[in-house]
RNA sequence: GCUGUGGUGGUGUAGGGGUUAGCACGGCAGAUUGUGGUUCUGCCAGCCCGGGUUCAAUUCCCGGCCACGGCCCCA
């Protein structure tokens, strides 16, 4: 191409969606749609730039190396948002204080964050998502995932794993035995256990509880603890190993199971349900219950799916709807796997419901003035049939092949004699057969119901 | 943040210090001036960018850009 030289590029970590792709594309996000239509869930959308203060209040200084910040002609701090729940918490203390509570919110946009991408991590993403507000408990959080899972098990993924996991377990068993939360230096000795628990750090932990002067003996049962995994039977494990430790609260397992036994009559059985005490997914606002869906085909980026209870509200100053529950899906990742999966079972259907069954019908103006057939045109399309032109004056044959080409399921060649007699014959293009019509548009649409 | 591999028409590829840079798919047109998917013919279209070595670089070297991976990290 000669003019390669003068093109301009996508930006790096960008991606560019052609007619096939975004077939799918608008597919599945339709179909998520609809599951959290019926989990009653409303749609939101907030702006693609934010105050970057929303971001740095979530989530601390350290983020703006990884956000694209930029200054208005205003000289305002703003930047692309690197991910939607800020945002939403935000459009509920401006917009939505007022509306009846619990909201159940859905969203789904681009997300930027400037790193190094690479297979399922891109500079510009997209992330469907949703946030229960203005509820708490084990019934929520069930809802909240139950909904997760109906969505994968709706678009057709295979071989997932949900993990799940409660941070409020560990972090009783730690205040059950004098571990403090408040800050002396720096961090609280509770972050500091939790920290060392999820790196599977004993050693630390060990110094730290001599530091606290807290008997070592526990240390084994929350090792135990924190590498337990499994199905709900772990629940039990988790009980038992608890009970040794005096003084410690079982509320949280409590809710875990609770939680556990609503999502199994909410959506059927996820393909691998394993219970992991340590799934903490690395952040402090998390609160409750935390889950995380991984699919192995993606290798190092297997993470499709996260989410859990989190405090965000009383940022906002309404701390009394705090915690929330929502969780973040990975549109493009979850569309990896899928393509992934389908191409392993030579599938040709990436997303149920990709492919458009209402029929497309060539119309074939030959040798005559297209102008005759626009109000035909005019009037299929108002029924609901999609109809496409041919624009180039081809000769009929080539006019078949192009209406082929482009996937259309009949043609229909208007010439002088037909526009003479008000007659034609629609052709089915699947397998050839020809339905005599009358210039109308309920003939022809009987034709194409044929 | 660390690191591996690679870049030839739109796509997939062959080749290789001096070539009319080959092939397939594709698009367009004709064979075929009222009915497609076959066939035949013609046309369209390419060596990522910059510097170096050389009489000569698309080919070798260096840098950049882009692409694909593996770690680390992740809101």
């Amino acid at each position: 191409m000669a003019l390669r030289r003068f093109m301009v590029q996508r930006p790096r970590g960008t991606r560019d969606f052609g007619p096939m792709e975004m077939k799918r594309r608008l597919a599945f996000e339709s179909l998520l749609e609809e599951q959290a239509r019926r989990h009653g869930f409303s749609r939101v959308q907030t702006p693609i730039f934010e105050s970057l203060d929303l971001f740095t209040a979530k989530s601390g200084p350290g983020v703006v190396s990884q956000l694209y910040a930029f200054q208005d002609k205003g000289e305002r701090h703003l930047t692309l948002r690197p991910e939607l729940t800020a945002p939403v918490m935000r459009m509920v203390a401006e917009e939505l204080r007022n509306e009846t509570k619990p909201l159940r919110l859905s969203y789904f946009g681009q997300c930027f964050r400037y790193e190094e991408f690479k297979k399922g991590r891109y500079r510009e993403f997209y992330q469907y998502g949703v946030e229960l507000i203005g509820a708490t408990g084990p019934l929520v959080e069930a809802e909240v995932i139950a909904l997760a899972i109906n969505m994968l098990t709706e678009a057709g993924l295979k071989n997932w794993e949900l993990r799940i996991g409660h941070v409020g377990v560990l972090k009783q068993a730690l205040t059950g035995i004098g571990l403090s939360d408040t800050i002396e230096h720096g961090e609280p000795p509770l972050a500091s256990a939790m920290r060392f628990l999820d790196k599977a750090d004993f050693e630390g932990l060990r110094v730290l509880f001599e530091k606290q002067a807290i008997s070592t003996d526990f240390i084994a049962p929350l090792q135990q603890l924190s590498e337990l995994k499994g199905g709900q039977e772990t629940i039990a494990s988790a009980r038992e190993l608890l009970a040794t430790m005096e003084g410690v609260s079982l509320e949280a397992l409590d809710d875990l199971e609770s939680t556990l036994n609503s999502i199994a009559q909410l959506a059927p059985a996820p393909p691998s349900l394993s219970v992991n005490l340590t799934v903490a997914r690395g952040l402090d606002y998390y609160t409750g219950t935390v889950f995380e869906v991984h699919v192995p085909e993606l290798g190092g980026e297997g993470q499709v799916l996260g989410g859990g209870s989190y405090k965000l509200l009383h940022l906002f100053g309404l701390a009394d709807l705090d915690p929330c529950c929502g969780f973040g899906l990975g549109f493009d990742r979850v569309l990896l796997a899928l393509e992934a999966q389908a191409a392993a079972e030579q599938r040709d259907e990436v997303v149920p419901g990709q492919n458009d069954e209402t029929p497309l019908l060539a119309m074939i103006p030959f040798n005559i003035n297209s102008s005759e057939i626009l109000g035909l045109v005019r009037q299929l399309r108002s029924s609901g049939v999609c109809v496409e032109i041919e624009l180039r004056s081809r000769k009929i044959g080539k006019a078949m092949g192009w209406a082929d080409n482009i996937g259309c399921s009949h043609a229909l060649v208007v010439g002088p004699r037909d526009l003479e007699q008000g007659q034609a014959t629609v052709k089915r293009l699947s397998d050839g057969e020809q339905f005599p019509v009358t210039l109308d548009f309920e003939s022809i649409l009987s034709a194409l119901k044929a």
